[in-house]
DNA sequence: GCTAAAATCGCACGAACGTTCGCATAATTC
DNA sequence: GAATTATGCGAACGTTCGTGCGATTTTAGC
């Protein structure tokens, strides 16, 4: 019981950063287990099936991500205190050493994108919180006067989401070592648009839009634009 | 001669969209060769490796992406016009339905990230000529007088570039179908704080900084902070 | 229309894949 | 310390992988 337990998570552990290099799919469970240091067949005992493990893999990574990122921003003072805190740990996240790939959930969201399964599910729900919280936590600093009245807060979360995706490929495809920065300065960009009292409105440009942009959008979405 | 070109354009027309979905990896040459109706040998033989065959899909895919986005944006007066419609038309590209798996190269980036050889260097050069190339337009912008003297251009590409990884993401995992207009919206705001005269530095909070910050990053990249 | 070359196929290979199973050892419980 | 269960191993399975080869069909040049 408490040993298997334990080999589960040293296993896992070493999982993560595997996943995090070659995908949740290139992975291998006789690669895995040479990494550990065990058989094929005692490693697959404590799952049972690869999509078991790769599940298992992502729900560590999440408790791993909410320990790393969520908790220390929780327990800093609401509003914008607590998305700079928050924003802070996630870059830390994103680039760790200890987990060579870069934020996992991040690398399988693109790799299960398109191809359905529990797993995809799994993605699109954990994501999905993910990007409510920020959204959530930009109205609270809303409510707490840091950022103006009638804030469009999903696209806040879109914004700062965005960013640490831009650093997330920066440092690991290119090492870009200024990718720090670039993603601090654009937290602080961000965060200023946030407080301007009103944002004034371009005249109309050449936005997407005619014939041409319709191509590749579904009928039911271009209400959107 | 004229037969062989053909069908291996009609192959790497199958690749792209196969390799979107599954990657570069696990995309096997058996599925790629049922969907075209050919046998595996046949269709391997235009190639001569895997490898190569990856290759060459990335090379389809920069070829593309030269031919639909960066074609139309060199038919726009330079400067702000035509990073907008350099924008509107990667937006497009991002989401095709042609290309069920989204950017092939923003997918293989990310597979590739921590994976040394030929594709991943391939990918670094050609990702990196990407964002030198919205770079030096905003450089031009800048000349032009639509964006403000002294505009950091690397941290504006920076943030274009997030943007739309910010809404490959967004497409392609949530289906969301406010991503179009979250884009859009983010281009704007990036445009914005580039027209503006002087970024009012914030006083210095507490960005990244400290014994915590610098876990997880190499001695020799500290000072980018 | 013949011929040389190019394109494609069927078949087979060794390796790696996920998975199963019976047996040994280790850990836990009494 | 014996009984029992949990844990891990080795060997083997059927399948799929990338790749090579000889034979065959299709194309292109004369």
């Amino acid at each position: 019981m408490t040993k298997g337990a334990q080999t589960r998570a040293t296993i896992l552990s070493h999982a993560v950063a595997m996943a995090g290099v070659h995908g949740l799919y290139s992975m291998s469970i006789a690669r895995l287990a040479s990494a550990t240091d065990m058989s094929k067949s005692g490693l697959f005992g404590h799952f049972g099936s690869k999509e078991a493990l790769q599940r298992a893999i992502l729900e560590t990574a999440a408790a791993d991500f909410a320990r790393s990122v969520l908790a220390p921003a929780q327990q800093e003072p609401t509003g914008e205190a607590r998305l700079r805190t928050l924003f802070r740990h996630w870059l830390q996240w994103l680039y760790a050493e200890e987990r060579p790939g870069g934020c996992p959930l991040v690398s399988a969201s693109i790799e299960f994108a398109d191809r359905p399964g529990e797993l995809h599910d799994y993605l699109v729900d954990q994501q999905g919180t993910w990007l409510d919280r920020i959204r959530r936590m930009s109205q609270k600093a809303v409510a707490e006067g840091n950022f103006r009245e009638g804030l469009n807060t999903r696209q806040f979360a879109f914004e700062f989401h965005s960013i640490g995706l831009g650093f997330n490929f920066a440092r690991r495809l290119f090492s870009d070592s200024k990718a720090l920065t670039h993603a601090n300065a654009a937290l602080d960009h961000l965060i200023d648009t946030a407080k301007r009292r009103h944002w004034q409105a371009r005249p109309a440009g050449p936005r997407i839009a005619g014939k041409e942009a319709r191509r590749g959008l579904r009928s039911d979405e271009r209400k959107a634009e």
